[in-house]
This record gives structure tokens, C-alpha cells and sequence, in this order.
DNA sequence: CGCAGATTTCAGAGATCTCTGAAAGTTTAG
DNA sequence: CTAAACTTTCAGAGATCTCTGAAATCTGCG
């Protein structure tokens, strides 16, 4: 078994996105395949890798909550499937890069004066990361809401 | 003159967030100083870089809008400046990422068949990267007019 | 308790990316 | 047109990141 090309193809988006090759790799294994669930095996034979960076790859993606590990009775391997809503809970993690922005903002204005021209750009800059940081996750309430009422 | 702990902070934070290290200082160097614009030189000196890098980062600014050239009548050298709405632009920017991944996962769609476990998955992601695509380009736009009626 | 299968860790090889600095190119003043 | 000031290009050094594969660890069955 080995990844299709749209699957790779999608994998490189990711990648694109700041994740990892492999991760990514993984990612879209889990998401092409036809079967409920996948073992890190199957993953590894499926990616074309070594063990270690399947390993280090669900490792990630259950971190940071696209995938989750299922409890597989009778069978001493682990397995892994795509969790529901795993692609607004991505957006969401991005939402932590927008808050950073926000406070080094902040930080800028009080280091700079509110009253200097540094002061007023940055002034900018905060008022627009508040305002995404407000937004965003409405957005994705809205998403996941819209999807649970159908 | 040098890079203030606040603006390299904020460079650090736009490195998180896939911009390149030189150019990120540069963009800093930018946003916090207390001129109107600013030349190569000055920011050379300023981010403490070879004008080779220096070059090499105003051409990806420019390039994605964040700053622009200012005309500079009576002098040789170049000037730059942040744009106005360099922020909203930025986020635009990134839009492009979410209609690569609706992209995609339409051509998952196509080669795995709607009606399989594979095609339902990335029948999910593509309407979140459809519904994204349709609405962050009018919270943006929503900013910007908030932003002129000031 | 001990073994077999499965997973995780980690050091080092290899690949990739970034930065520098010098040479080439460009622009404007004189 | 020439020269000086400034900018861009680019090859290679150096730094960083990623992946592999083997050893160590874990898990659950007999």
C-alpha cells in the first residue's frame, strides 16, 4: 500500500501550512484510507517510512488534536483515526500565533510610547490582531454549530 | 543602532509564523523606528545584516505588500515604509493557503468517490475550507471599512 | 514471570535552508 | 560620458532541520 497522489498532494499542502513532511504524510493517510481506523504499521507501510517517524508523527497529531487514539480490544496494537471536527480545531491552534502577535504588539507600545511614530503603527497592528482574536473563534463556533444542526 | 528587545521579539513571533528570520527583522526594524521611512542602509545597520540580506528581504516584503518603496526625489538611494493595511494583507495573504486545501481536498474528492469512508472525510474538510474561503475574505473587509469610518 | 510483538527514543547521517560577502549591475550627479 | 554611490545577484560556508534504524522500553498473553 502506498500513498495516492492526491494524497500527496494534499500532504505537501499541509506541509505549505508549517507542518512537518511526515506529520503531514501521516495525516493524509489517516484521511485517504478506507479503513475506520489505522495501527502505526499499517501507517508505516502505507507512508513508506520507519517506525520512528510514525512514531514521532502521531505523536504530534494527537497533540495538538487532529487524530486520536481508538481502544482496540484484543489487539495489543494501537489504533488511530482522524478526530471529528480536527480541521477547525487546526484553525484554532492558529488562533494561539494570532494572540502572540497581539501581545508583542503590545509589548512594542509600551517599550515604543503610545505617541511615537513606532507607537502609532504598532497601535495598528494591535488593534487588528484584537480583532481577529475576537472573530476567529466565532467563526468556528459558528462552523461547528452549523454542522451539528444538519 | 540596533534592534530594540521588543522588535526582536515581534520578529521572533512572525518567524512562528513562517516568515523568514532576516525578513521578519527587517519588517520589525520597520515598524518600530521613529522615521518616516527608512533606506537600505539604515536597515543594514539597523538589523545589523549584510546588504545582500537586506535586499533579499525588501523584495519579499514588497512583495507581498507589507511595505512599499517610497519615491525619494533629490536622493539616490531607495526608501521604504510600511503600507497602510499591511496587516489585513498579510491575513489575505494566508488566504491563499485556505483555497490550496479546498483544492485539494476536491481532487481527494474526485479520485477516492464521494461515497467512500475516504471521500466522506475529505467531504468534511472541504466544505470547513469552502466555508472559510467564503468568510475570512469578509471579516477582512469588514475591518477595513470599520478601520475608514474612523 | 518470561517472552513476543509493538512502540518509543535517540544519536548521527543526510538534506535543506539561510546568510554572507564579493562581484556585477544600476542610477544619478557633474 | 565618467565616476561615485548604492543596490542586486549568486556561489559557497555554515547552521538548522528531518529522517532513519537500531537499541531500549513497554504491553499483555501464556
Amino acid at each position: 500500500m502506498v500513498l495516492s497522489e492526491p494524497a500527496e498532494r494534499l500532504a505537501l499542502a499541509l506541509t505549505e501550512g508549517g507542518m512537518q513532511r511526515m506529520t503531514a504524510r501521516v495525516l493524509a493517510a489517516l484521511l485517504f484510507t478506507d479503513q475506520e481506523t489505522m495501527t502505526a504499521g499499517d501507517l508505516a507501510e502505507t507512508v513508506g517510512t520507519s517506525s520512528g517517524s510514525v512514531s514521532a508523527a502521531v505523536k504530534s497529531l494527537t497533540g495538538v488534536g487532529l487524530i486520536e487514539r481508538v481502544p482496540a480490544p484484543g489487539s495489543r496494537r494501537e489504533h488511530f483515526r482522524m478526530r471529528e471536527y480536527a480541521w477547525a480545531t487546526l484553525m484554532s491552534g492558529q488562533n494561539r500565533l494570532v494572540k502572540l502577535m497581539m501581545d508583542v504588539a503590545d509589548q512594542g507600545i509600551a517599550a515604543a510610547g503610545a505617541d511615537t511614530p513606532g507607537g502609532r503603527r504598532l497601535t495598528e497592528m494591535r488593534d487588528f490582531y484584537a480583532y481577529l482574536w475576537q472573530r476567529l473563534p466565532e467563526l468556528i463556533d459558528n462552523w461547528k454549530a452549523a454542522r451539528a444542526g444538519r
